[in-house]
DNA sequence: CTATAAACCTGCTGGC
DNA sequence: TGCCAGCAGGTTTATA
């Protein structure tokens, strides 16, 4: 599952991996992936153009092409890339790339690929994606922006400009679960359900408490916790929570520091009483209920 | 405006 | 053992 962490990890490998490279062909078993364009015509358009840099907004991973052309990539639950030099084999679940940079361990959750980039070089851009869930967007710079809900976007979670000051305006005047508003893309941008957990608990803040009665200090606490568990996150390379991997097909290191989530029953690292999970907003909340009272 | 719920998908888990 | 309902999650779209 790639939350911000894991998104930019696959955006500075892929901008050491493959800035000025060219695309020559593209490939596809599932067209619904792209949104606004329709395989024909995205292959026709995509071919020829360079990628002159790669960069996040929120969850989305941006390709800007000469041109002023650019592909907006969201990679959803399951979706992630992977570059290198590749065989491709047909399999049951559908097709396979092996990688062929030595010391690669081939895995499970790599066998779902559905959409590849083939670059002049020889390398690939390759999407895996169990589930189907990941879109494209793909066109002129303004209009993607829009499509894509770029545009829409809160500030992002680790954007300078997410003061205190701001946080509490755009937090404060929410009556949803601070839980849900913490995952709402359109307030901040970045934040799942793994590290919006791991924030709450290591705040001491009740997942279910609304948002607008909250104290200035437990919002000063959940802001610096935001960008100090996010910040950890990127330097470790993501969570290996699920099925997320980097742009060589291996997981993150992060996984040790999952402090609740998917952690119901067992004892809180902090107080030893059992971690309970409630449903807010059709997904679920993992938290102590010693250390975050209600 | 807000809030809630379904839809998109498929592999895995748990209950019978 | 085998089947199948239910669950998982990021975001958009639909509905109240």
């Amino acid at each position: 599952m790639p939350e911000l962490p894991e998104v930019q990890t696959i955006v500075n490998d892929l901008n050491r991996k493959i800035i000025d490279e060219t695309v020559v062909d593209f490939w596809t078993d599932w067209p619904k992936l792209l949104k606004n364009t329709n395989l024909t015509r995205f292959k026709k358009e995509i071919r020829g153009l360079k990628i002159e840099k790669i960069v996040r907004r929120g969850k989305n991973i941006l390709f800007y092409f000469s041109g002023n052309t650019i592909l907006s990539l969201h990679q959803k639950m399951t979706g992630h890339l992977m570059v290198g030099k590749w065989k491709v084999t047909k399999k049951r679940t559908g097709w396979s790339v092996k990688n062929l940079i030595p010391g690669h361990q081939d895995d499970r959750v790599n066998q779902y690929i559905h959409a590849i980039f083939y670059l002049k070089s020889g390398k690939m851009i390759a999407l895996s994606d169990m589930r189907k869930f990941a879109r494209i967007d793909f066109g002129k710079e303004k209009d993607v922006l829009s499509l894509s809900g770029i545009r829409a976007l809160g500030t992002d979670a680790l954007d300078p400009e997410l003061t205190l000051d701001n946080f509490k305006a755009v937090i404060k005047r929410r009556k949803k679960s601070i839980k849900q508003v913490l995952m709402d893309p359109s307030v901040i941008a970045g934040i799942g359900n793994i590290y919006a957990d791991n924030i709450l608990w290591s705040s001491k803040v009740h997942p279910a408490r609304s948002a607008k009665t909250l104290k200035d200090s437990e919002l000063k606490k959940i802001l610096a916790n935001t960008k100090k568990i996010l910040k950890k996150a990127v330097r470790l390379r993501g969570t290996s929570v699920g099925d997320y991997r980097d742009t060589a097909g291996k997981s993150g290191r992060y996984g040790g520091e999952v402090l609740v989530y998917r952690r119901t029953g067992e004892p809180c690292r902090r107080c030893g009483i059992p971690i309970k999970k409630i449903v807010l907003g059709q997904r679920s909340a993992h938290f102590c209920p010693k250390c975050q009272k209600r």
